[in-house]
RNA sequence: GCCCCUGUAGCAUAGUAGCUAUUGCGGCUGAUUCGUAAUCAGCAGGUCAGGAGUGCAACUCUCCUCAGGGGCUCCA
């Protein structure tokens, strides 16, 4: 007998050799029925495994993180089977679970097309119908060998394996996996492959680009559809979509990747910066007016010339090459070099402002996430040694209240280390990451490593957060750097008399501000604070007669820099009242007969909530305080 | 840069086994003065992304270019 101790600290004998999903049904029907693999003592099995031994025992269901994945790696294998018996020449190579879902790479002469898809989810219905059961098998690499030697790819897996290699086999499907698998492949209820694409071999643009297919499963057709229909939603919120349908920017084929603002969008891009000048003011912050052309020698100083030329634009200037700044440091360093630095100048807060031009290759611009033109809420700040800490503090502390208290933004953290092509010595590096790792642990704040992701100056923290599509951005990022203040040999005098070398920290906290404005625009659908709105008030009248009122109420509030429209046409109110809302205006304030005459407002928010016969003093009022504070809403 | 898809008026769309194009919103004109998501009528608006080719004939088929999208790679 074996002893098996279950999650709540319950435990019960069984008979030795006894399978996996005996001892699920012996808990109920219902977590056999759902069960997609078991752990026991930390390691995943199949559930036709047989146990031998006693030890922690737990059922995976699709609750579980770990029993989604297994999941939908038998999907994979599904999807794997079924493009073979569709296109028997087709090679295998890897299909792991990932984020939103699994893929497979597929090494296939001919291309897929998207009507493809339909095809082999089609066949996917058949193998899970037969519902084949998936049987694990433990093989010797010789004959691992030569079960795949057709399959060089695989041959190149097995090649690397140092421990056991196991294979799950499926009907006359067999494919090399560490598993485990669902039983059998009629456990697969809901799923659906959404899209192709080209992916290297190991990720490596050295390598043969193979064939991608992505797609997603759920144990019940309903998970399955609410997914679908998430996504289309994710869709509507789109900042392009937002972004067109609001009239905020657009793009021209004249200048790919470079966003146009039109006025409204202008308007939001200028309350950001305002927003954040204020902030600066209080924060010991002086912003700079740099130039945007520079001769390549202060390209070769910073050692961009040698890391980033192909992505510069280049020009010429007075018959000597130069180019367009894609970024800020190398201006920083010169005005810090202006004038002799004593310690007591320290530390020096740049901030700048100034378009950014970076020649991004075609394939990888995008919406306003990835643009060629830009610019950034970017500072430089020149540290003593002794200051670097509590400046990261300070910088950290200024991040958490933009995200967390202006903006209420979910963020993960990463810390990114010394990449392959780095400047400046081990010693160096190993300090700076220290510096940063440490003010992460001072702050409690939970991280996660990405080694080998650094500048190549100095390592770095970003901030991330993810958009409506799951796609994840970096905003923030502070970043220390021990090699440009060498390069640029900048000094300041110590107490002591001696000159020494500063520090220098790049940090940028909404990051780039055209994407963070897609960011924002998708974290609100569209549905801006009010400080950030474009327009902020909409005065519509029930009639002309009330124009006059209307137009009053409209300067006293353009008087106190609100932004007010009057729409005054002979149109319906519904019809204004439905124009405004699919502006997103967050006040719609409607006038006719009773407001007049008791000098009120009916105000209408976006929620379809309507205040009626509201004091306009009082209006005017909620109004001022809501800017003043910068809430997303007014109080009424 | 690589793989795949897409490109019809300001926007959203229909369409043709190859004979220059549909509808709605928006715009303009006129009427309507109205109480919280579309008042009515009329009019204008398109070298069907651009170029080349094959056809008697190309928006439709082929090729090239450009742009957009989804990924891969990259992201100072």
């Amino acid at each position: 007998m074996i002893t098996l101790e279950f999650p709540d600290g319950k435990k019960k004998e069984f008979r030795k050799g006894i399978a996996a999903i005996e001892v699920a049904r012996s808990i109920g029907e219902r977590l056999a029925r759902d069960a997609i693999c078991a752990e026991i003592d930390g390691n995943l099995v199949d559930l036709g495994m047989e146990i031998k031994s006693s030890g922690k025992f737990r059922v995976l269901t699709f609750k579980d993180e770990k029993g989604i994945e297994v999941f939908r790696h038998s999907t994979a294998h599904v999807m794997a089977q079924a493009i073979m018996e569709l296109w028997p020449s087709a090679l295998l190579t890897i299909g792991p679970v990932v984020d939103e879902g699994f893929y497979y790479d597929i090494d296939l002469e001919q291309t897929f097309h998207p009507d493809d898809l339909a095809k082999i989810e089609k066949k996917m219905e058949e193998i899970v119908r037969k519902d084949l059961k998936i049987d694990r098998q433990v093989l010797a690499k010789k004959d691992a060998v030569d079960i795949f030697k057709h399959n060089p790819y695989k041959i190149e897996l097995i090649e690397e394996f140092a421990g056991e290699i196991s294979a799950y086999r499926q009907g006359n499907f067999i494919d090399l996996c560490k598993g485990p698998h669902v039983p059998s492949t009629g456990c697969i209820k809901a799923f659906k492959l959404t899209k192709i694409s080209g992916a290297y071999w190991r990720g490596d643009v050295k390598n043969k680009q193979l064939q991608r297919i992505y797609g997603i499963s759920f144990p019940d057709r309903k998970a399955l559809d609410e997914y679908l229909k998430n996504i289309e939603e994710a869709k509507k919120r789109d900042h392009r979509v937002i972004g067109q349908k609001l009239d905020l920017f657009s793009f021209d084929d004249i200048s790919p990747g470079s966003p146009f603002f039109h006025p409204k969008g202008a308007i939001i891009f200028n309350e950001l910066l305002r927003f954040l000048r204020e902030e600066y003011s209080k924060r010991g912050y002086k912003e700079v007016i740099t130039p945007l052309v520079y001769g390549k020698e202060l390209w070769q100083t910073s050692g961009h010339w040698e890391h980033f030329r192909e992505n510069m634009f280049m020009l010429n200037m007075d018959g000597r090459e130069a180019a367009l700044k894609p970024m800020n440091c190398p201006s920083h360093c010169l005005i810090y070099k202006k004038g002799f630095k004593s310690y007591r100048d320290l530390p020096l807060r740049i901030a700048d402002f100034a378009a950014l031009h970076r020649n991004e290759v075609k394939g990888t611009l995008g919406g306003m996430t990835r643009v060629r033109k830009f610019s950034q809420d970017d500072a430089h700040i020149f540290v003593a040694p002794e200051q670097l800490e509590d400046e990261i503090l300070h910088i950290m502390d200024f991040t958490r209240y933009i995200y967390k208290e202006v903006f209420k933004f979910d963020y993960r953290i990463e810390l990114s280390t010394k990449p392959e092509k780095a400047m400046g010595s081990e010693e160096l590096w190993e300090r700076a990451e220290k510096s940063l790792a440490d003010a992460l642990k001072k702050k409690k704040l939970e991280y996660k490593i990405n080694p080998g992701d650094g500048a190549f100056y100095g390592p770095k923290i970003d901030f991330h957060i993810k958009d409506t599509l799951g796609r994840s951005w970096q905003l923030a990022t502070i970043q220390v750097d021990f090699n440009l203040p060498e390069r640029f040999q900048l000094e300041y005098e110590d107490m002591d008399g001696k000159r020494k070398t500063p520090i220098m920290i790049h940090r940028a906290l909404l990051g780039s501000i055209e994407r963070f404005m897609a960011i924002l625009l998708e974290h609100y659908a569209g549905r801006l604070p009010l400080w950030l709105s474009p327009v902020q008030v909409r005065l519509i009248t029930v009639a002309n007669r009330f124009d006059d009122y209307a137009e009053e109420l409209r300067k006293e509030l353009e008087g106190f820099g609100v932004r007010a429209e009057l729409d005054a046409r002979a149109e319906s109110i519904s019809k204004k009242v439905r124009e405004s809302q699919l502006m997103q205006i967050p006040l719609i304030v409607t006038i006719g007969e009773k407001e007049v005459a008791a000098k009120t407002v009916s105000i209408r928010t976006l929620d379809g909530k309507v205040h009626f016969d509201y004091p306009k003093d009082r209006f005017v009022e909620a109004v001022m305080v809501a800017l003043e504070k910068r809430t997303e809403k007014a109080e009424l």
